[in-house]
DNA sequence: AGAAGTTTGTGAACGTGAGAACAAACCGAG
DNA sequence: CTCGGTTTGTTCTCACGTTCACAAACTTCT
């Protein structure tokens, strides 16, 4: 795993995006773990939601249960941040939110710019899940001419070959890539060279990426798969029957 | 976790549906490791994709390199299926596809209903990408009557309360939910009354079902977040900054 | 047939994450 | 001020996942 191109995916569950371990020179350097970082933004959301019913207070309990994971390791999660709780009494939803979101990042704002804009493109684009956490779309970029000019959720889809001069000027350093699977990789390559550091995957495809450029994956169909490998267990689980013989019973055929 | 309504969310990545622990009497029951389970629909692409160039073997290391993966970790999750392989030659491409699908359960044909038919119900009603690969939307349902009637990739949005008897006659064990987050843990339960036993949530909302139904989460916002975690960090250690006094000082403040 | 070269499958070491349990710290009542 | 109740932060243990390393098994060449 020392090319200097080397896929950044894999991991335990999905979609992900592991840093390499040894990012930086020092052993620890206050890293916090990864499983943990992709559990934040759901506190975060939990605390907003809180925040939005005038909770001054709540106990770990309390937003453990909103963010659907057990206390102790919503504990040993907010543990790794500093001690920003108080025992007895629980935590303070507005300033435990704030260090969640500075934590993240996302106390700034982030510029996006989506490549392929289809059908799942126009859905993103007109997600306001973005804007309202610190995304800022600044641009729509399609390849086909025929799709150029028009306007989808208050932008205008715009050549991709704009891509470069679109990504110094706002120092945009997430990219989103939404097109074909056949074209996502050159899409990504274009990303990196223009400067962006960060992708967002939805084209069903491994991309390759130098070090130092992380992509994370969302994959529908491979989450359908998932719960269809679930599924398939239960149905045979359920029909009362041996696994280990159906299963071998199958192989044979 | 034992409570007879436990939202089964969590987990290393992002998304995931842990099935619990101890689903079965038996103490293994060939349970395959569920990091495992989630990276068969990669090595299934790559095989898709290796056998549509006409590729007959494979060794390791060329299927891992495709899936985005190393070659001793794709071993080792193909052990958990059987050996499949031959020593010194590699794998048989289309017997590996075969043992691969039908060991996640895609050979078979999985009726899927998706429930809020918005930007995002309408990009994953035309996603090509399910049909292809073993599953087969069945309905288009929403609540809204003013979207009801309009045709979507050749099917019509029907009413929200066609459910129950739709679940019933096509045998619809996974649902799709797409609708806003207020509206999402109703329609959740509504599925999970109706008999759907698995669910793909797109909802920014966490679902809180009983034992034996699985979720899997896909969260747009919380994946650009995690990117922005990263994307922090690295500009961070760019301005030359050590990262624990920069963490220590912004924490005063 | 035997030797040399490949490649799989797996045992063992290592690292990371989850959960239980508990000491430390805080609040409020008396 | 002290005591009892509450809740956090942390330690310890166990389970899971990843990676290394190598024997076993196969092919090919001589």
């Amino acid at each position: 795993m020392s090319s200097p191109r080397s896929a950044r995916n894999g991991g335990s569950d999905g979609s992900s995006a592991k840093r390499t371990p040894d990012a930086g020179a020092k052993p620890a350097e206050r890293g916090i773990p990864e499983a943990t970082v992709a559990r934040l933004p759901v506190y975060l959301r939990a605390l907003t939601s809180l925040s939005e019913r005038s909770t001054a207070t709540c106990s770990s309990e309390e937003l453990a249960t909103a963010a659907g994971v057990n206390s102790a390791k919503l504990r040993k999660d907010l543990s790794y941040l500093g001690s920003y709780g108080t025992r007895g009494v629980g935590y303070d939803v507005e300033y435990l939110r704030y260090q969640i979101a500075r934590e993240i990042g996302v106390t700034q704002d982030w510029p996006v710019v989506i490549v392929g804009i289809g059908n799942l493109g126009h859905a993103l684009a007109n997600y306001s899940g973005f804007s309202s956490r610190g995304f800022r779309i600044v641009a729509l970029l399609d390849a086909d001419p025929a799709r150029q000019g028009e306007d989808v959720g208050g932008l205008g889809i715009r050549s991709f070959d704009d891509l470069e001069q679109l990504v110094e000027e706002q120092r945009v350093a997430i990219g989103v890539i939404a097109t074909p699977a056949q074209a996502a990789q050159d899409v990504c390559d274009r990303l990196v060279a223009a400067g962006v550091t960060s992708i967002l995957n939805f084209a069903p495809q491994v991309l390759s990426v130098p070090d130092g450029v992380d992509v994370r994956k969302v994959d529908l169909s491979i989450e359908l798969q998932i719960l269809a490998y679930h599924e398939q267990r239960k149905s045979l689980a359920e029909a009362g029957a041996d696994l280990e013989t159906i299963d071998a019973i199958e192989k044979v055929i």
